[in-house]
DNA sequence: CAGTATCCGATGCGATACTG
DNA sequence: CAGTATCGCATCGGATACTG
């Protein structure tokens, strides 16, 4: 059952490629190098047995290359050159899933953890404000499984960005309070942020100021918008 | 089993394409519109019922419409307009086939009869000549299940191409003979037309300026080539 | 932490036979 | 021709337990 038997290009992308989990795979090493932990932190709800395989996998067919750490034991594993070259299949897969799969966010897609850290990776280190900018999240409307995983900070730096799931005890300058669903629809652009505002399911706090920042600084738009996949790659995760 | 549980785009686009078969199903429905039998055609070692099953599929996903046929049973296999917007995706992959996958033509490839409708498909319908242009193709080393498919007519016309497996008693311009996986490599650039005639493994006869024009019309070029690969709509077969 | 080995149940898929 | 219904097996993939 290996293999399609063409000689045709399509089909010989397809074998590397259009098998379950593996694209998922290689999105996230499009944003650079990676642990095994860090994949399977992205894509939790794969076992690791089969991470690992589909890996292997990988490496055979000559898109990912698996080096030992310098440091410590395990590996990295990262896009070979060929790998690289899929990179455009995935934005081409990102950017139709913006414009065909809107409102196709089901309730067992909902991740506060992910999203937090989607956010953390979509921001623009460009655009990071001149001094420490700290915003709270309290999200409602969580899967039991991620009851602890309510509260959230985002400490934008000049020069770096934080995650944390504890208090920072830094002044926060916007907390926002959100139903997950809502927010993830506003962050995908599926839904727009006046709406959800208006329908009390996503609310800031916090000077206007800051709250223009912050809309800034995540794109967030009043109206439903087609937002532009990216896969900027970024440092990996400490 | 159903999903990946994960808001990403690329999650949802894999969702409904990165699934098996699927990807050369597509592929397919780029090419126009087809019937059930076109798609077994062109995927031959799929099976019906899972054919029926993917474009079932395909359907409810929303990126093929099913129409009954105007005339007679059976329908008619479109890609709607979220269909069509995977058209990109393909492209790229078949790009990155044509970069990547060269020289992985495994002899379980090989398929005369995909290989002469790939080039009718792929034959730019403005560069046909102005006159009948009659190509013979006598393709050796076929696997055994193709042994009848040995003799192959290409009948170029001012307005139309046709393909036939039984003579259609015209005079023949050009008269090819080769080895089908030397000539299945050449088509694809995979390697040059000058090493396989050379080696003996692809020959022609026919006036220089009627082999010249075959090989202008089939773009084969001297030397290894990465060839655009397209997915020029044609009509349907008859 | 970074994986690997093993087990076993679900399902994916092809073969065959059938229908209008 | 254009599919559909059914069956049975192979493999895929998750759970669990294990290793350095």
């Amino acid at each position: 059952m290996k293999g399609y038997n063409q000689f045709c290009p399509v089909a010989k992308t397809a074998e590397v490629f259009a098998e379950r989990w593996t694209p998922l795979i290689v999105r996230e090493l499009c944003y650079g190098p990676k642990r095994f932990g860090d994949l399977h932190f992205a894509i939790p709800l794969m076992s690791r047995t089969l991470l690992a395989r589909r890996l292997r996998d990988l490496a055979e067919a000559g898109v990912v290359s698996i080096e030992p750490k310098e440091s410590g034991r395990g590996h990295v594993y990262r896009l070979t050159e060929a790998g690289e070259a899929l990179r455009p299949i995935i934005e081409a897969m990102g950017d139709w899933g913006q414009r065909w799969a809107q409102g196709k966010v089901e309730p067992g897609d909902l991740d506060a953890e992910l999203l937090v850290w989607g956010m953390r990776r979509q921001i623009d280190p460009r655009e990071l404000p001149d001094r420490d900018f700290v915003v709270r999240f309290e999200f409602s409307g969580l899967p039991k499984r991620q009851r602890n995983r309510r509260y959230w900070w985002l400490v934008l730096r000049p020069d770096d960005i934080e995650v944390c799931l504890k208090d920072p005890g830094l002044s926060v300058d916007v907390v926002v309070v959100a139903d997950l669903a809502a927010f993830t629809r506003v962050w995908m652009g599926y839904s727009g942020l006046a709406e959800a505002v208006a329908a009390g399911t996503v609310a800031f706090s916090g000077s206007g100021r800051a709250v223009a920042t912050l809309r800034r600084i995540l794109k967030l738009a009043d109206r439903p918008t087609i937002r532009k996949f990216t896969l900027r790659p970024w440092p990996a995760t400490a």
